[in-house]
DNA sequence: CAGTGGTCTAGACCACCAG
DNA sequence: TGGTGGTCTAGACCACTGG
């Protein structure tokens, strides 16, 4: 057994959905007969149900049922970066490519700010990298990174063009838990009028992230500057 | 018993860990001996300790054991939303006290978008809510609220002066169960300027937000604008 | 009232990591 | 290899909702 079964009901349950078997605003059988259906016990069936209300898609009242939620609003447009993924994956689901231009790539020892986000010392080199992010030679983004390098070996102007995420789960297989963010608005400065196009007087989408693999050590600390016209973010929390 | 046992325990733990009798970096004792001392079963403490990862504040690994994180970065000066609350008692906790104008208080019919967004028609009445807060005279945010009627019942100024949700939750019993947030960079408008004191060319930050109730009817759509300089928006995503 | 979901148990098996 | 966490069970009691 590779998945655990919470996580395949999870998918069917997930599919059904979609497939209008169990249509927006009905319930759910009861947890008693998924549990018979799925020749599981009840436990099962509710950690997989807990799951799918925590991605708000399903919410379920002691005493009534278990509901299926209007998700759509949220599942549409704007990009959702709650499950986390860089920007070509998340463009690429819109069937849009991403192409990146290296601005700078090189290795040296991290400031002081650095180190306290990426909890190392000043003895640990780190990858300062900066992108212009492009679509259809249209600039969208651009991103400052600093990784250490100890934790992504061999990184090349290659991988750099393409998708960074992707090289590390696919090919290092490092996986992330969650990322800290804070989001800002911020005059555009010399480098944003310069490659962003942007306007002398234009505002800037500015997000600072801190990636973090499973056991809490610090992968990437990157800023990005968006232009404020074409780039929103968007987040769904669920209690719990 | 009101509070489940899980919840005790994760007070308690989280107390622990506040008081450093779980230092950082440090392993929890093991869940089974975690049972034993509560007297529970060892899924009962797997599902407070579930929730803490959740919280990113405990890392667990199989055949190792589960690690107190460095959860302190995100823990003081910029204001998790994660956990919905309004912004007078973000700052409550802070000791600050936020003051709120009115700048308009109206019921109307609402627009398209209004409808679309609090999932209502045409023939419900809503509240329109133009209120800035400000703290120590200071303007802070612009904020526009739209709530329907039906939901909440006798709202008068008194209350917005204050704080909306400390009535919703303490008078009304009305709890959330999640927000969709949608956050950009805007050019300061003439409100902006005239009431938060934007320059001209000033940028500012402007969150969307739609906040549900626990089963997915939207309660409030609101429009905050907040001063660039002054307030940014922090969070923390974890996986699962 | 019957039926729902929320919690909890005592034990079980497994996958993983350290020594 | 022994101890860890991840999953799962079969049953139980409770709180809440609706008719």
């Amino acid at each position: 057994m590779k998945k655990p079964k919470y996580r395949e009901i999870i998918d069917i349950l997930q599919e059904r959905i979609k497939n209008n078997i169990y249509p927006i605003d009905s319930f759910l059988p009861s947890q008693i007969d998924l549990a018979e259906e799925f020749n599981v016990s009840r436990m099962t069936i509710k950690k997989a149900i807990d799951v799918l209300i925590l991605q708000g898609i399903l919410s379920s009242k002691r005493g009534s049922g278990t509901k299926v939620l209007n998700y759509s609003f949220w599942e549409n447009d704007t990009a959702l970066i709650t499950e986390y993924e860089g920007l070509s994956k998340q463009m690429g689901k819109r069937g849009v490519t991403v192409e990146s231009e290296i601005l700078h790539f090189e290795v040296l020892f991290p400031e002081k700010d650095i180190q306290k986000r990426l909890k190392i010392d000043i003895t640990q080199p780190i990858y300062k990298i900066v992108r212009l992010r492009m679509i259809k030679n249209e600039p969208y983004v651009l991103e400052y990174t600093y990784m250490p390098c100890h934790l992504v070996p061999h990184l090349s102007d290659d991988v750099l063009r393409t998708s960074v995420y992707s090289y590390l789960h696919n090919e290092l297989n490092i996986h992330f838990s969650g990322a800290y963010r804070n989001i800002k608005a911020a005059k555009a400065d010399h480098n944003d009028i310069k490659y962003l196009n942007c306007q002398i007087h234009d505002p800037v989408l500015e997000v600072e992230q801190i990636i973090y693999l499973k056991d809490g050590i610090p992968i990437e600390y990157s800023k990005s500057r968006n232009r404020f016209d074409i780039r929103g973010y968007t987040m769904l929390d669920m209690e719990k």
